[in-house]
DNA sequence: AGGTTATATAACGGTTTTGTTATACAATAG
DNA sequence: CTATTGTATAACAAAACCGTTATATAACCT
């Protein structure tokens, strides 16, 4: 159970394409930052700063393995099942770009 | 199963605590247009575009009553179900102002 | 140490959001 | 018809959002 203006911030996180779909992937593992920098359309900086707010918001964890940052889904939050909920009703991706083995953005 | 795009559309609306709020009580009935107008610190301008704007997004439905304005939730909206799952997660209201009874603003 | 790769931050700009006040429109009431 | 009540729209301002480019930081590799 929520207030209104809590859920309200998380859902401000997850209404966006880009962010929805970042999700989305991460809900088949561990995603490298840098297979989002290869997936979308946008700068390097952009995903920077759409991980950093999921993080914020406690969506995210990372895992640093090397020069490389892994993120995954936050199990543990509060609004993990919200996440879920929402994602299963999200069409799966057209392209899967999976850089993980590489990682040359 | 919606697109990323389709869905993001529709938790922007949701991501706003007035509207989130004022969704709620409408899982209890129908509420008259005045009714939100007293029970929110916002000019009745701010309500209308609120109002607005989960009506565009499909999220609503009005019944017009002499000079009141009835809204409800709109059960057949494909977003409807997961309207109800997150209204479902929010905390229900301290205070309960329903004005239907004079709806004098 | 010096170069390369991965990620984050800073600074800026255009667009969107969300409130305000003023005003218009719609329906009822006298 | 005129006044009142309920609702919507217009015009504006402050803040947030989301992209960009430039730059900084961190880790790796020779």
């Amino acid at each position: 159970m929520h207030s209104a203006e809590e859920l309200s911030k998380v859902l401000k996180v997850l209404a966006d394409p880009t962010r929805l779909t970042m999700l989305k992937q991460m809900q088949d593992g561990e995603q490298c930052a840098c297979s989002f920098v290869d997936c979308f359309d946008i700068s390097q900086p952009a995903i920077s700063r759409h991980l950093k707010m999921m993080r914020q918001a406690g969506l995210l964890l990372e895992r640093r393995d090397k020069q490389w940052i892994h993120y995954r889904l936050n199990e543990t939050s509060p609004f993990y099942s919200i996440v879920v909920e929402l994602l299963n009703r999200v069409e799966t991706l057209e392209a899967s770009c999976d850089c993980d083995a590489e990682c040359a953005i």
